[in-house]
DNA sequence: CGCCAGATTGAGGAGCGTCAAAATACGTGG
DNA sequence: CCACGTATTTTGACGCTCCTCAATCTGGCG
């Protein structure tokens, strides 16, 4: 996975692309933006709260996620990002995000100038209407996470978000069962609402029900249809496929 | 409140001239565009999960919410959306939207085609940028709501929602220090995530701590400093007076 | 082989949900 | 202006979910 001549830009245009492909100059645009690669350890952050940002990061490998520390102590994970996401897309229109940008894992992400974006999208709109698609997708997971934090129960709040997990990776032909990343139960727990502790219970719930077992450090989902039924999931929120107007 | 003289864009003009004004031929572009007026009366939907849209809403008046039916039968308000906003901006470039939209209040709202839009946007490419931002301001609310939900307390969650609320309406100059629309304690847990039982307690308990009032059935926030502390609210996320750039 | 991050388990308690009832406000028609 | 039906608020009692604290266990690695 880590071969550098596979650090190209194939997972974005992949998004980009889903419901109507990007015509080959457009595809080739993309491709060719001015990246600088930079390989992220564990644990490292690569935006901080109220950074004022002048460049977007692009997830090539690893994972990555968005978080924010609040007062009462605890760590809130607002989002996870996988290869070929953008998290921090919404810097190129607003001024500071208030929340950091860290790597899970050992990750590789492209950095890209928000002037190279600008001239890209000025010459390319529909890829600037691709851009604002991914933005209008990352507020309707949010919303959806709202929902699933809001009023599910622990048990089936984990079931929905193990459900997405492997439905984006699905979608990335990343995985078939089993999620390919490794997540500890206690950044499950701070990015779902709950104690390390309970999450290792409702784990152990979900695991004793036959719908998922370990693999290794891997989470596989013995049964996605079960699994979907327990946590309420319906993936049209994610968007993977959805033809473009 | 509702002469029909006053049911013009103005607050949808002035949300997206935060930080750097729009030009005369903008303002007018937007206050030119085809719309239709539509009086909602409260409880009735404007939008239903997953109707392929072909135009957007713009609230003009009243209090309008974007919420969701879990299977395990709750409601889970996503998000409030006040004068100005247009809560599916979304559906511009998505096929279709996994969430209702309804009036809280009686409410007024003018629907503009997705066609009158993109037209907009082709000929003024600043506007389009502006309404992209108003995406990517979406996403960040949603984000800090799952930052509430999911790691505050009751009592600090309630305390950061009146504060965005009331710093929403006063960035309109609808308010000074009372909330200026009703929001009943059924709605208030259906958004934050708990019952109206414990919203009803929370509220008695910031109450008693004078951080805010009742007036009639509005809230009245008598010390929005304590409140913010109570929260941990920084309006920052808001993004209500940005510049652009 | 020892160390350490992460996983697991137990016990006890706080926060918050549920159920149920009463109180209050609100709109409507007489 | 009052009577009445409905929506909302308020309060109490009780219990379940989930948190906290704390200890033990496991697997990977130098």
């Amino acid at each position: 996975m880590s071969i550098v001549a596979r650090h190209d830009l194939h997972f974005l245009v992949h998004r980009l692309s889903r419901g109507f492909p990007l015509s080959d100059m457009e595809a080739s645009a993309i491709s060719h933006l001015p990246i600088m690669l930079k390989h992220v350890e564990a644990g490292a952050d690569i935006l901080r709260e109220g950074d004022p940002a002048s460049e977007a990061c692009i997830v090539l490998e690893g994972l990555v996620c968005r978080y924010e520390i609040v007062a009462e102590g605890g760590r809130q994970i607002q989002a996870y990002h996988i290869p070929g996401d953008i998290p921090d897309l919404a810097g190129l229109h607003l001024q500071t995000l208030e929340h950091n940008i860290c790597a899970l894992r050992p990750s590789i992400v492209a950095m890209v100038s928000h002037r190279a974006l600008h001239i890209l999208i000025a010459e390319h709109p529909q890829i600037g209407a691709r851009l604002w698609r991914e933005t209008a997708i990352d507020a309707a997971v949010a919303h959806a996470w709202v929902s699933n934090i809001g009023r599910r129960t622990a048990r089936a709040r984990m079931a929905h978000f193990l459900c997405e997990m492997l439905a984006r990776y699905q979608a990335l032909d990343l995985a078939s069962d089993t999620i390919p990343c490794i997540i500890t139960q206690l950044e499950l727990g701070d990015s779902q609402g709950m104690s390390v502790v309970h999450v290792n219970r409702v784990l152990k719930s979900l695991k004793r029900a036959g719908l998922i077992e370990m693999r290794g450090k891997n989470i596989r989902i013995r049964d996605q249809v079960a699994l979907q039924f327990a946590g309420d999931f319906d993936p049209s929120y994610l968007h993977l496929s959805e033809a473009v107007h």
